[in-house]
DNA sequence: CTCCTGTCCTGCCGGC
DNA sequence: TGCCGGCAGGACAGGA
Protein backbone atom coordinates (compact mmCIF):
# COMPACT_ATOMS: atom_id res chain seq x y z
CA UNK A 1 0.00 0.00 0.00
CA UNK A 2 1.06 3.18 -0.73
CA UNK A 3 2.84 5.37 2.22
CA UNK A 4 5.48 8.18 1.60
CA UNK A 5 7.83 6.20 -0.81
CA UNK A 6 5.14 4.46 -3.03
CA UNK A 7 4.20 8.27 -3.35
CA UNK A 8 7.15 9.61 -3.79
CA UNK A 9 8.05 7.23 -6.71
CA UNK A 10 4.79 7.48 -8.50
CA UNK A 11 5.73 12.04 -8.01
CA UNK A 12 8.89 10.87 -9.52
CA UNK A 13 7.72 9.54 -12.70
CA UNK A 14 4.61 11.44 -12.40
CA UNK A 15 6.29 14.94 -12.95
CA UNK A 16 8.29 14.75 -15.62
CA UNK A 17 5.60 13.25 -17.27
CA UNK A 18 2.86 15.96 -16.42
CA UNK A 19 4.59 18.81 -16.15
CA UNK A 20 3.32 21.72 -18.44
CA UNK A 21 1.05 19.98 -20.45
CA UNK A 22 -2.74 20.53 -20.62
CA UNK A 23 -5.70 18.28 -19.39
CA UNK A 24 -7.45 17.95 -22.46
CA UNK A 25 -10.16 15.43 -21.51
CA UNK A 26 -11.25 14.03 -17.63
CA UNK A 27 -13.47 10.98 -17.54
CA UNK A 28 -14.67 10.41 -13.96
CA UNK A 29 -16.01 7.36 -13.44
CA UNK A 30 -16.96 7.58 -9.94
CA UNK A 31 -19.07 9.38 -7.68
CA UNK A 32 -16.82 9.32 -4.93
CA UNK A 33 -13.62 7.72 -3.45
CA UNK A 34 -13.82 8.16 0.41
CA UNK A 35 -14.76 11.70 -0.20
CA UNK A 36 -17.36 12.70 -2.70
CA UNK A 37 -15.58 13.67 -5.83
CA UNK A 38 -15.44 17.90 -5.83
CA UNK A 39 -18.79 19.65 -7.78
CA UNK A 40 -18.02 20.01 -11.22
CA UNK A 41 -14.26 18.33 -11.54
CA UNK A 42 -14.09 17.39 -15.16
CA UNK A 43 -14.92 20.81 -15.92
CA UNK A 44 -12.29 22.38 -13.85
CA UNK A 45 -9.40 20.04 -15.35
CA UNK A 46 -10.22 20.72 -18.89
CA UNK A 47 -8.12 22.91 -20.33
CA UNK A 48 -6.26 23.30 -17.19
CA UNK A 49 -2.26 23.24 -17.58
CA UNK A 50 -0.34 21.35 -15.04
CA UNK A 51 2.29 24.29 -13.31
CA UNK A 52 3.76 21.55 -11.15
CA UNK A 53 3.46 18.36 -9.23
CA UNK A 54 5.00 17.41 -6.16
CA UNK A 55 4.39 15.43 -2.90
CA UNK A 56 3.46 16.12 0.73
CA UNK A 57 3.16 13.22 3.37
CA UNK A 58 1.48 10.58 1.48
CA UNK A 59 -0.20 13.04 -1.04
CA UNK A 60 0.02 14.13 -4.72
CA UNK A 61 -0.59 17.54 -5.50
CA UNK A 62 -0.87 18.64 -8.78
CA UNK A 63 -0.78 22.26 -9.48
CA UNK A 64 -2.91 24.45 -12.11
CA UNK A 65 -2.51 27.26 -13.75
CA UNK A 66 -6.00 28.23 -12.85
CA UNK A 67 -4.40 28.57 -9.23
CA UNK A 68 -5.81 25.42 -8.24
CA UNK A 69 -4.55 22.00 -6.69
CA UNK A 70 -5.41 18.40 -7.55
CA UNK A 71 -4.90 16.60 -4.38
CA UNK A 72 -4.44 12.62 -4.58
CA UNK A 73 -4.49 10.42 -1.76
CA UNK A 74 -4.30 6.71 -2.58
CA UNK A 75 -5.57 5.27 0.55
CA UNK A 76 -4.29 1.69 0.84
CA UNK A 77 -4.99 0.29 -2.79
CA UNK A 78 -4.92 2.92 -5.16
CA UNK A 79 -2.19 3.12 -8.24
CA UNK A 80 -1.64 5.90 -10.08
CA UNK A 81 -0.31 4.74 -13.95
CA UNK A 82 0.88 6.50 -16.73
CA UNK A 83 0.06 4.60 -19.86
CA UNK A 84 2.52 4.14 -22.49
CA UNK A 85 1.28 7.34 -24.99
CA UNK A 86 0.97 4.54 -28.00
CA UNK A 87 -1.88 1.99 -26.44
CA UNK A 88 -5.33 3.21 -26.37
CA UNK A 89 -6.89 3.72 -23.09
CA UNK A 90 -8.38 0.42 -22.02
CA UNK A 91 -10.88 1.08 -18.88
CA UNK A 92 -10.20 -1.45 -16.02
CA UNK A 93 -12.15 -2.16 -13.22
CA UNK A 94 -12.37 0.77 -10.66
CA UNK A 95 -10.89 3.19 -13.09
CA UNK A 96 -12.24 6.58 -11.53
CA UNK A 97 -9.97 9.26 -13.07
CA UNK A 98 -8.83 9.36 -16.07
CA UNK A 99 -6.49 12.19 -17.24
CA UNK A 100 -5.69 12.54 -20.84
CA UNK A 101 -2.95 15.40 -21.49
CA UNK A 102 -1.30 16.27 -24.67
CA UNK A 103 1.23 14.30 -26.12
CA UNK A 104 -0.82 11.31 -25.93
CA UNK A 105 -0.29 11.02 -22.27
CA UNK A 106 -2.92 9.42 -19.89
CA UNK A 107 -3.02 9.02 -16.67
CA UNK A 108 -5.40 6.42 -14.39
CA UNK A 109 -6.05 6.10 -11.04
CA UNK A 110 -7.68 3.20 -9.81
CA UNK A 111 -8.18 2.22 -6.18
CA UNK A 112 -10.01 -0.74 -5.44
CA UNK A 113 -11.29 -0.78 -2.24
CA UNK A 114 -11.69 3.29 -2.51
CA UNK A 115 -9.69 4.07 0.46
CA UNK A 116 -8.38 6.62 -1.40
CA UNK A 117 -9.30 10.83 -1.57
CA UNK A 118 -9.52 13.66 -4.17
CA UNK A 119 -9.66 17.08 -3.54
CA UNK A 120 -9.95 20.15 -5.81
CA UNK A 121 -8.53 23.45 -3.75
CA UNK A 122 -7.43 26.80 -4.17
CA UNK A 123 -3.77 26.97 -3.79
CA UNK A 124 -4.06 29.64 -1.33
CA UNK A 125 -6.11 26.98 0.98
CA UNK A 126 -3.59 24.09 0.54
CA UNK A 127 -1.74 25.13 4.46
CA UNK A 128 -5.82 25.42 5.71
CA UNK A 129 -7.57 22.12 4.24
CA UNK A 130 -8.62 19.39 6.53
CA UNK A 131 -5.66 17.24 4.98
CA UNK A 132 -2.27 19.80 5.27
CA UNK A 133 -3.11 21.54 8.77
CA UNK A 134 -1.41 20.22 11.43
CA UNK A 135 0.75 17.84 9.73
CA UNK A 136 3.94 17.56 10.92
CA UNK A 137 7.56 17.25 9.25
CA UNK A 138 8.17 15.17 6.10
CA UNK A 139 10.82 13.14 7.66
CA UNK A 140 13.38 12.52 5.22
CA UNK A 141 13.82 16.73 5.66
CA UNK A 142 16.74 17.96 7.37
CA UNK A 143 14.89 19.45 10.13
CA UNK A 144 13.57 16.33 11.03
CA UNK A 145 16.12 15.32 13.94
CA UNK A 146 16.50 13.45 17.03
CA UNK A 147 15.64 16.73 19.22
CA UNK A 148 12.59 17.46 16.90
CA UNK A 149 10.48 14.13 17.30
CA UNK A 150 11.48 14.08 20.88
CA UNK A 151 9.83 17.82 21.33
CA UNK A 152 6.82 16.12 19.45
CA UNK A 153 7.07 12.99 21.92
CA UNK A 154 6.84 14.19 25.17
CA UNK A 155 4.34 14.13 27.54
CA UNK A 156 2.64 11.44 25.04
CA UNK A 157 1.51 8.21 26.87
CA UNK A 158 0.69 6.21 24.08
CA UNK A 159 2.95 3.78 22.48
CA UNK A 160 5.69 4.88 20.13
CA UNK A 161 4.00 2.81 17.41
CA UNK A 162 0.56 4.63 17.32
CA UNK A 163 2.42 7.85 17.93
CA UNK A 164 4.22 7.33 15.27
CA UNK A 165 0.96 6.48 12.64
CA UNK A 166 -0.33 9.72 13.87
CA UNK A 167 0.76 12.05 11.14
CA UNK A 168 0.84 14.88 13.84
CA UNK A 169 3.91 13.73 14.80
CA UNK A 170 6.06 13.15 11.60
CA UNK A 171 3.94 12.80 8.05
CA UNK A 172 3.95 9.95 5.45
CA UNK A 173 4.74 7.03 7.44
CA UNK A 174 2.08 4.35 7.54
CA UNK A 175 1.87 0.67 9.45
CA UNK A 176 4.98 -0.84 7.42
CA UNK A 177 7.42 1.62 7.62
CA UNK A 178 6.92 2.31 11.26
CA UNK A 179 7.03 -1.33 12.21
CA UNK A 180 10.35 -1.50 10.13
CA UNK A 181 11.65 2.00 11.54
CA UNK A 182 11.11 0.62 15.15
CA UNK A 183 13.25 -2.92 14.74
CA UNK A 184 16.14 -0.89 12.93
CA UNK A 185 16.12 1.63 15.97
CA UNK A 186 15.48 -1.40 18.76
CA UNK A 187 12.86 -0.02 20.27
CA UNK A 188 9.58 -1.83 21.09
CA UNK A 189 6.08 -0.88 19.72
CA UNK A 190 4.83 -1.19 23.27
CA UNK A 191 7.04 1.50 24.80
CA UNK A 192 5.32 5.04 25.75
CA UNK A 193 5.75 7.49 23.30
CA UNK A 194 7.22 9.86 25.99
CA UNK A 195 10.21 7.98 26.97
CA UNK A 196 11.45 8.69 23.79
CA UNK A 197 14.16 11.01 24.19
CA UNK A 198 17.90 11.76 23.48
CA UNK A 199 19.60 9.03 22.02
CA UNK A 200 16.74 6.92 21.43
CA UNK A 201 14.84 9.69 19.58
CA UNK A 202 18.33 10.24 17.28
CA UNK A 203 18.60 6.66 17.19
CA UNK A 204 14.91 6.15 15.66
CA UNK A 205 14.97 9.27 13.20
CA UNK A 206 17.96 7.90 11.55
CA UNK A 207 16.54 4.64 11.31
CA UNK A 208 13.00 6.09 10.04
CA UNK A 209 15.35 8.21 7.57
CA UNK A 210 17.01 4.68 7.06
CA UNK A 211 14.09 2.64 5.54
CA UNK A 212 12.55 5.38 3.67
CA UNK A 213 15.39 6.00 1.59
CA UNK A 214 16.03 1.73 0.90
CA UNK A 215 12.06 1.63 0.21
CA UNK A 216 12.74 4.84 -2.06
CA UNK A 217 15.45 3.12 -4.12
CA UNK A 218 13.51 -0.21 -4.19
CA UNK A 219 10.16 1.97 -5.11
CA UNK A 220 12.16 2.96 -8.02
CA UNK A 221 12.39 -0.92 -8.98
CA UNK A 222 9.06 -1.06 -8.61
CA UNK A 223 8.07 1.56 -10.86
CA UNK A 224 10.20 0.54 -13.76
CA UNK A 225 8.14 -3.06 -13.40
CA UNK A 226 5.26 -1.22 -12.89
CA UNK A 227 3.84 -1.91 -16.49
CA UNK A 228 4.58 -5.44 -16.07
CA UNK A 229 4.38 -6.40 -12.32
CA UNK A 230 1.38 -6.70 -10.34
CA UNK A 231 2.91 -6.46 -7.00
CA UNK A 232 1.20 -3.64 -4.82
CA UNK A 233 4.29 -3.31 -3.18
CA UNK A 234 7.00 -4.60 -5.82
CA UNK A 235 10.20 -5.15 -5.01
CA UNK A 236 10.68 -3.70 -1.15
CA UNK A 237 8.30 -5.78 -0.14
CA UNK A 238 11.09 -8.91 -0.25
CA UNK A 239 13.30 -6.43 2.21
CA UNK A 240 11.02 -6.48 5.26
CA UNK A 241 12.72 -6.64 7.81
CA UNK A 242 9.83 -7.75 10.42
CA UNK A 243 6.65 -6.59 8.96
CA UNK A 244 4.42 -10.08 7.95
CA UNK A 245 6.61 -12.02 9.01
CA UNK A 246 5.24 -12.99 12.73
CA UNK A 247 6.84 -16.33 13.89
CA UNK A 248 9.69 -15.90 11.25
CA UNK A 249 13.17 -14.76 12.24
CA UNK A 250 14.40 -11.11 12.32
CA UNK A 251 17.55 -10.50 10.05
CA UNK A 252 20.97 -11.49 12.17
CA UNK A 253 18.86 -13.46 14.71
CA UNK A 254 20.69 -16.09 16.32
CA UNK A 255 18.05 -17.44 19.28
CA UNK A 256 16.07 -21.06 19.03
CA UNK A 257 12.75 -19.76 17.06
CA UNK A 258 11.02 -22.92 18.20
CA UNK A 259 11.59 -21.12 21.85
CA UNK A 260 11.54 -17.89 21.19
CA UNK A 261 8.35 -17.68 18.42
CA UNK A 262 10.14 -15.53 16.48
CA UNK A 263 9.11 -12.37 15.16
CA UNK A 264 5.75 -11.33 17.09
CA UNK A 265 2.65 -10.25 15.91
CA UNK A 266 0.24 -8.15 18.64
CA UNK A 267 -2.42 -5.45 17.62
CA UNK A 268 -2.17 -1.61 18.35
CA UNK A 269 -4.64 1.01 17.90
CA UNK A 270 -6.61 -1.83 15.60
CA UNK A 271 -3.74 -2.24 13.28
CA UNK A 272 -1.07 -5.15 13.23
CA UNK A 273 2.00 -4.12 14.92
CA UNK A 274 5.38 -6.90 14.16
CA UNK A 275 8.62 -6.78 16.52
CA UNK A 276 11.36 -8.82 17.85
CA UNK A 277 10.92 -8.56 21.46
CA UNK A 278 14.28 -9.67 22.44
CA UNK A 279 16.01 -6.72 20.33
CA UNK A 280 13.33 -4.23 20.77
CA UNK A 281 13.03 -2.87 24.05
C1' DC B 1 -5.66 18.84 24.40
C1' DT B 2 -5.02 13.69 24.22
C1' DC B 3 -6.67 9.39 23.55
C1' DC B 4 -9.75 5.88 21.78
C1' DT B 5 -13.20 3.75 18.83
C1' DG B 6 -16.02 3.19 14.82
C1' DT B 7 -16.49 3.86 9.86
C1' DC B 8 -15.55 3.60 5.05
C1' DC B 9 -14.39 -0.47 1.03
C1' DT B 10 -13.30 -4.74 -1.53
C1' DG B 11 -9.92 -8.45 -2.51
C1' DC B 12 -8.01 -12.21 -0.55
C1' DC B 13 -7.33 -16.14 2.41
C1' DG B 14 -8.30 -19.65 5.86
C1' DG B 15 -11.63 -22.76 7.56
C1' DC B 16 -15.27 -25.89 7.00
C1' DT C 1 -15.41 -27.06 -4.80
C1' DG C 2 -17.61 -23.21 -2.98
C1' DC C 3 -19.16 -20.32 0.40
C1' DC C 4 -18.52 -17.19 4.19
C1' DG C 5 -16.43 -14.71 7.82
C1' DG C 6 -12.71 -12.08 9.01
C1' DC C 7 -8.85 -9.38 8.07
C1' DA C 8 -6.09 -5.68 5.96
C1' DG C 9 -5.30 -0.55 6.20
C1' DG C 10 -5.27 5.59 6.36
C1' DA C 11 -7.79 9.33 7.62
C1' DC C 12 -11.22 11.40 10.03
C1' DA C 13 -15.35 12.21 12.97
C1' DG C 14 -17.06 12.15 17.32
C1' DG C 15 -17.13 10.79 22.11
C1' DA C 16 -14.81 10.30 26.68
Amino acid sequence: MPELPEVETVVSALRPAIKGRVIRAVGVHQKGLRVPFPRGLKQRLEGRRVRDCRRRAKYILISLDNDEVLVLHLGMSGRLSLLPSRKPYKPQKHDHLVLSFNGGITAVLNDPRRFGALYLIPATGVDTHKAFAGLGPEPLERAFDGKLLGEALAGRKTTIKVALMDQKIVAGLGNIYVCEALFYAGISPLRRAGTVQGQKAQKLVRAIKRVLRAAIKAGGSTLKDYRQANGELGYFQHKFAVYGRAGQACPGCDCDISKTGGIRQITQGGRSSFYCPRKQK
